[in-house]
DNA sequence: TATGAATGAGAGTTCATTCAT
DNA sequence: CATGAATGAACTCTCATTCAT
């Protein structure tokens, strides 16, 4: 921590934007350090090897992630404002960080998925909110445990942004534009409350 | 077409487990033809090059999954059965053909992404059977209009298969099993119904 | 000899072509295939394998030439007027087989010039007929023998052709269509007629 | 540039040897590093690729070429002394660089002969003197120009090293060996005599 | 800290050639 | 005669990584 060298920083950043781009393979440490501006050795230098670096990289990510949504779903508030804030927050993340989920995905994905711990670890805090936020409302196993919900609920912004760009043509304007994403915000808190009324309503029912 | 040589199949089948393990710059033509137990030339010999080869791939899976949801979606019945079984063929073919959303996802990141069109035609389908399921119950534009319900429906089932393994552990029995499908394929039902019932009483309200 | 299959023919013209255009090395066997419009493999089936399809090219020509030239010099005439004729018929010769001396070139400096004795078997009837038309006049030594006027003939005629096309933007016109190449014959002419002068006055001086 | 890392300097030799015997399809990275004793890697760390290489190896020669030429034409004496010294320096530069000719010849047969301004910077300064040297004494147009003479005058010189040693076997001792490089220059100047000569005689005579 | 030089391994691709049919 | 299938060797070039300075 102490004030990591500036130009470690700048291989930290050329490599989050690379391998956001290309992927692991699809990155090489040429590009990364033409990127940076820094000769080749150096990366090996700060980061031990390619596969470290990229560690560096999600590692990064998760710490932020991590913050920015316990920032959102501390605050007071209704179960449905809390949800409602979550979602916003997530989207807002992705939209500042559309590396992320590439790099999350792949990291699912590619190389036999050895790491999974370190991916559990990226999605826990959503899954763990969502969960508080869910508690008492849904019943803890079968098709509507709150991990269910929880796997709905990214999904609905991971996809929004994975297949964001390649609908635009067919969505008239770009979805990834501001207003594009405050109009899938306002779906997301259509989504939530629907969601939560049909839960009240089986409660009720039953 | 016949029979297309036993050999060349047999190369087609491991690019496409290589392809969806490790992605395209994960998966060398050597990778390739070893799993097939043939020799790397003739993996050129039958498909130009590894893009060609890659392409036919992806090609074979849109087709595959253009009839599956076809033949599900023609079918009679109600909004919500013709839903529930949309969904339900859907879950089946990827739980089917893990490696579509793999492939189809890294289309879109890798490489700049640059066949945004082969991409839309492989979600093409789907995007237009929840439009035309939805026609005359959501509005054509706004934060409920069909593509963004299209969004939440594709993301709620891919990302319980691109997930499904990582929380396996927390999960307590393995998700991507049959018990686990089919308990996802009731969360999607009850999905689907919520958020008509949500639509119903926005209709009947306003 | 006895009617060589027509398809055997269009390989070896394929070949002709090709070995001209881009050298042996340059020309690969699925080329040839192509542009004679057949099977590969039919290639190893009249040639036995590449080099020996090369040594039938060349060969084919070394034939053609010494055909060429013996009419031209064996027809009666002065001294001066058979070198013309041989210098005509040169000319000619390789303005209609602009592969040949490429061929030649790369036979003597390509893999080691392993096969001297080939191209002096090319080179020989214009050697020999330069000679006989020579005899008498020039020395059989020195820097005056008819082994050097053989040089600096067949220099004039090919270096015409190897940097014809090279100089045809400095040249006005396109020194290797027909006016140009009579205009090079005329100065072969004055050439020979010169060299003729020069080397009767020095009989006639000393 | 001052000492351009030995290797390099090792890489560029191995290349113009190579490229010279072989061509440039003959010759394969492989076979330029094992000769300069380096790594392959090597070869397009300092040289980006192959063709690269080939072109630096060229023109490299160009310059060399281009100053051994321009001493010898630039001094003072007769028209016919100047012709001779540079008859005598064309020979000197091409015994000395045998690779030379045999690249530029390549050059302009392989591939096309895509690049035909690169071959015509090799031999222009040549032509520019040879014209230059017969400025007035012969017509700018017609078989006579000095156009006409630069081919044979060029022809007379790279024939002689073309052919030279096939020819040794018929020549008793071999041509290109010191002695026998004198004996042609000997020829060269009497063959630029003759032809003065008999251009003199054509001026005095119309 | 920082870098130019160096390398072994492996990438995708083409090659001449063989062989069963 | 003719061909599609098959292969081992070689091709150009890029890779992640090391190391002396």
């Amino acid at each position: 921590m102490k004030k990591d060298n500036e130009r470690a920083k700048r291989i930290l950043k050329a490599a989050d934007s690379l391998f956001g781009e290309a992927g692991f393979d699809g990155t090489s440490v040429r590009d990364i350090a033409q990127r940076a501006g820094v000769n080749k050795a150096l990366v090996f230098y700060y980061y031990d090897n390619k596969e470290a670096l990229f560690e560096r990289v999600v590692q990064r990510y998760y710490e932020e992630h991590q913050i920015a949504l316990q920032a959102a779903f501390e605050a007071e508030g209704s179960n449905s404002e809390r949800l409602h804030r979550l979602m916003d927050a997530y989207v807002d993340f992705i939209a500042e960080h559309r590396s992320f989920p590439r790099l999350l995905q792949r990291r699912i994905t590619e190389r036999g998925g050895a790491d999974v711990a370190l991916v559990q670890r990226g999605i826990a805090p959503l899954l763990e909110w969502t969960e508080r936020a869910l508690e008492g409302i849904t019943p803890a196993e079968g098709p509507l445990a709150a991990r269910h919900f929880f796997l709905t609920f990214s999904g609905a912004v991971l996809n929004f942004f994975t297949y964001g760009e390649v609908l635009s043509p067919s969505w008239g304007s770009n979805p990834l534009a501001a207003p594009g994403i405050a109009e899938r915000k306002a779906h997301l808190h259509w989504l939530v409350d629907a969601l939560l009324e049909g839960l009240n309503r089986r409660g009720a029912g039953s």
